[in-house]
DNA sequence: AAAGCTGACAACCGCCCAGAT
DNA sequence: CATCTGGGCGGTTGTCAGCTT
């Protein structure tokens, strides 16, 4: 952008200075009829032709072309040439700060749907976006920056990529805003609430999927955890058919998932998180070594689970602070608070602060990434405050109580989604091979799922669940670790927080408050191998 | 100052999919 | 149902500019 491509001498458009006779250069496509189409960079002359042919045919038709111009193309070729350089007004030049921002939003709401993006981006092309895009991961990347900046907004969608009516929580009213502040579940919220107005469904079956049969949980790759899109392939990024096939179809057959395509999706998701990791392409080491082998009914009731409901999914997501809305409408490219926590699972070495001989590496990026998180919540003002969920006047109450429902929902063992999710926890529950390594055994997207789950949740309904917790369970420790990243670790660090009893009631208490408080709750679900962490740093 | 290196950008190709016929 | 066509997207390649040596 704002650089002019050499690529292309026609790239003017028409410029004189590039005949026809350079066609000869590269006449390395396939035949058409006996004709030679060229590949290759376009020339003024092709250009002219092509143009002239537009404008006396129109757009459409385009294997005409070669047949009515003479041009040496094959339709496609065309078709791409005119549509990203030769029709009219296209803009040239780089994206200004508004389209940027924008193509940020889009990207959060969209995934990869250039072409959608670009309909929303006049004169704009996919493929410009898309390059701009994928230059902008690979900067980012190299920056240690989130890929999405923390006062993103996702503001629901015009048209028909609200395929759920529900107002965002951009939106919300009051009272659950109040909630939210008080559970400084922002980010979270912003996650489901751009999911509610998804055009497509955040990948979370085969992320699920991808993870457990390809990557490993804790493998590198999910450092980052992942986002919603990026990569997957078509048929599990659309949301109908996968909510519907998942939780209205046969409940005990697991959609099919490209284990291929998956497994490369999660790379370049994770990838595209804008946080750095090295590339592990040994995938199936990680899948065997998750700590349960491939066949076991803990993996299959992952996989299942994960990929027939979007609770399972959603356990992927990312609880991210990427999605902060400061209402500002600004974004901030490195709001240091924020940045840190974002970062700080990858920022450098982590300590190992958690004795189980099944922690290792990704374990401790998430007690540092609660920790981090916690830190990052007395170092930034207040970003519920300042969030997306906050800065509106009102929060969408209907909307959240929907969220709740459906946790709901997925907590009921007798519904279908509940059953789900419960097969979900089961098969997390210590009860399974507790693999050689965490890094391979964590389930990080089921970590992920909570913390959205937890966003939803009332007061009372929260209190419920709580109540649920086990704190006698192994992996209670864990969650009562979680919690007492933002409620108690104070008390930890004075010297007396180790018991995990004690800390888990002063989380407790402190539960409303406590932005990690779904990070416990989702602990004991989720994590087995975690829970027998003995205590927390 | 020149050569080499690297990042950014532009553009094309191939694969795939959906809709039309 | 098969084929055709247009379209979407990922991946790759080529070129340039800036920086380093």
């Amino acid at each position: 952008m704002g650089r002019s491509s050499t690529t292309e001498s026609e790239d003017g458009v028409l410029s004189t200075d590039s005949p026809l006779s350079n066609d000869g250069d590269n006449f390395s496509g396939s035949s058409n009829g006996g004709a030679v189409l060229k590949k290759g960079p376009w020339t003024s002359a092709e250009d002219a032709i092509l143009v002239d042919y537009v404008k006396k045919h129109g757009e459409g038709n385009w294997n005409a072309v070669q047949k009515h111009s003479g041009l040496l193309r094959c339709g496609k070729s065309c078709r791409l040439r005119w549509a990203n350089h030769l029709r009219p007004n296209l803009k040239k030049g780089a994206f200004t700060s508004e389209e940027e921002r924008l193509i940020i939003e889009l990207h959060a709401k969209m995934g990869n749907k250039w072409a959608r993006m670009a309909a929303h981006l006049p004169g704009r092309t996919d493929n410009e976006i898309k390059n701009y895009w994928n230059t902008r991961i690979k900067r980012r990347q190299r920056a240690g920056l989130p890929l999405y900046p923390p006062d993103l907004c996702l503001h629901p969608l015009p048209e028909n990529q609200q395929q759920h009516s529900s107002p965002g929580i951009c939106a919300g009213d009051k009272g659950c805003r109040e909630i939210l502040e008080s559970t400084g579940y922002e980010t979270h919220d912003l996650m489901f609430d751009s999911f509610n107005f998804l055009p497509y469904t955040p990948q979370f079956p085969d992320i699920s999927a991808s993870v457990s049969t390809s990557n490993g949980f804790g493998s590198p790759q999910f450092y980052s955890f992942v986002p919603q899109t990026i990569g997957l392939p078509k048929h599990v990024q659309e949301p109908d058919e996968h909510m519907s096939d998942y939780g209205g179809g046969t409940p005990n057959e697991a959609p099919p998932f490209d284990r291929t395509q998956t497994a490369s999706c999660t790379n370049k998701m994770s990838e595209s998180f804008g946080l750095c990791f090295p590339y592990v392409p040994d995938h199936t080491k990680k899948l065997l070594s998750f700590g349960v082998s491939q066949d076991s009914q803990f993996m299959s009731n992952v996989i299942s689970s994960a990929s027939k409901h979007s609770a399972g999914a959603q356990e992927l997501e990312l609880p991210s602070l990427q999605y902060q809305e400061t209402g500002l409408g600004v974004w901030d490219p490195a709001p240091e608070s924020l940045v840190s926590f974002v970062q700080s699972p990858l920022a450098g070495p982590l300590p190992s602060h958690c004795p189980s001989s099944g922690s290792s590496g990704l374990l401790e990026d998430l007690l540092y990434e609660a920790k981090a998180l916690s830190k990052s919540e007395n170092q930034s003002s207040d970003w519920a405050a300042s969030s997306n969920i906050s800065h509106g006047d009102k929060t969408d109450s209907s909307a959240l109580q929907t969220y709740s429902r459906e946790f709901k929902g997925y907590l009921d063992p007798s519904s279908p989604s509940g059953n789900s999710m419960g097969s979900i926890f089961n098969g997390c529950t210590p009860t399974g091979t507790i693999g050689s390594s965490l890094e391979e055994d964590m389930p990080v997207p089921h970590v992920k799922t909570e913390v959205y789950d937890r966003s939803w949740l009332l007061d009372g309904q929260r209190e419920k669940i709580l109540d649920h917790f086990d704190c006698s369970r192994p992996d209670a420790m864990l969650g009562s670790c979680w919690f007492e990243q933002s409620a108690a670790s104070h008390s930890k660090q004075q010297g007396s927080g180790t018991d995990a009893v004690a800390a888990r009631t002063e989380l407790k208490n402190a539960s409303t408050s406590s932005s990690t408080w779904a990070l416990g709750s989702c602990s004991w679900n989720n994590m087995p191998a975690v829970c027998q962490m003995p205590d927390f740093p």
